[in-house]
DNA sequence: TTCATATATTCGCATAGACGAATATAATAA
DNA sequence: TTATTATATTCGTCTATGCGAATATATGAA
């Protein structure tokens, strides 16, 4: 019972919404680049990550500097139906679409640290605005 | 957004979720026969419900001294699959189960005003353990 | 080592919300 | 009318939680 009620509080916050909804579009994001394209401090971002986690929705792994969080497969597995009908709806709304759209424009850009630095195989790494790091194993 | 994190705050709290369970099940309930079968107190339950009339999951009706709580249409309308797992969800929990059971018990007994008074058809009005009242007609 | 960058945590404050007890309101019976 | 029952609201208290600023920690570069 507790799980549940804690899968409905970690939904029912805009931030936290908004920060899922992008790690569930962009597959693995790094702090900083949710940070960016949200316009959010990096304590905020940190905090609802922190919140998600514990709630079972997201995963983390460290690569280097970063902490690339993903959706976790245990949130999925134990309302998948549930996760899936919420990413639907997620879809709808125009402020969640936008966030998706500026999360885009920065990849291309290439902006985005998580892609251009870490997964630079999705985009050319082409001059990066942040620091400039060598490549970075998983792990 | 605010309409879709307010849904989820509703959804948050384990008392909210086994009332809303009562009443999906019930069809249609007074206040007090929720407060019997959970064993909670008046306030808790009419804040509680009125919370959830805010958040648009519930509709109320007065019929005679009670007043009715009921599943909303617009909510159902509005989140249709994402309601239509929750119940599903509910359905599995076992002290949800067990609070429908109770419910049932009640009925069967005589002992919940709502459907022994108001919808008659449902079980036999035997022994009131409560006011005896004439017939209420709906509205 | 020292410095820079990414992320996490702590602190203090403010607001939201959950609770029971008491009280108020609404409807009906007598 | 007065009494009774069902429901709603108010009150004071306690806990949870959201926030930014500051600080701590972790990792890698130089």
């Amino acid at each position: 019972m507790r799980e549940l009620t804690n899968l409905f509080k970690a939904l029912s916050d805009e931030s936290r919404l908004r920060i899922l909804n992008l790690i569930a579009n962009a597959g693995e994001l790094c702090v900083c680049d949710i940070e960016h394209t949200l316009g959010f401090t990096q304590t905020k971002v940190s905090r609802h990550l922190t919140y998600l986690k514990h709630a079972g929705l997201v995963n983390d792994r460290r690569a280097g500097l970063w902490v690339l969080y993903s959706l976790s497969d245990t949130s999925q597995k134990q309302h998948i139906r549930l996760m899936k009908e919420l990413k639907d709806i997620l879809n709808l709304h125009p402020i969640l679409q936008e966030d998706i759209k500026r999360l885009k424009k920065a990849i291309k850009k290439g902006n985005c640290t998580t892609v251009s630095v870490i997964l630079p195989s999705i985009s050319s790494p082409a001059d990066l605005p942040r620091r400039k790091l060598a490549k970075v194993t998983s792990k």
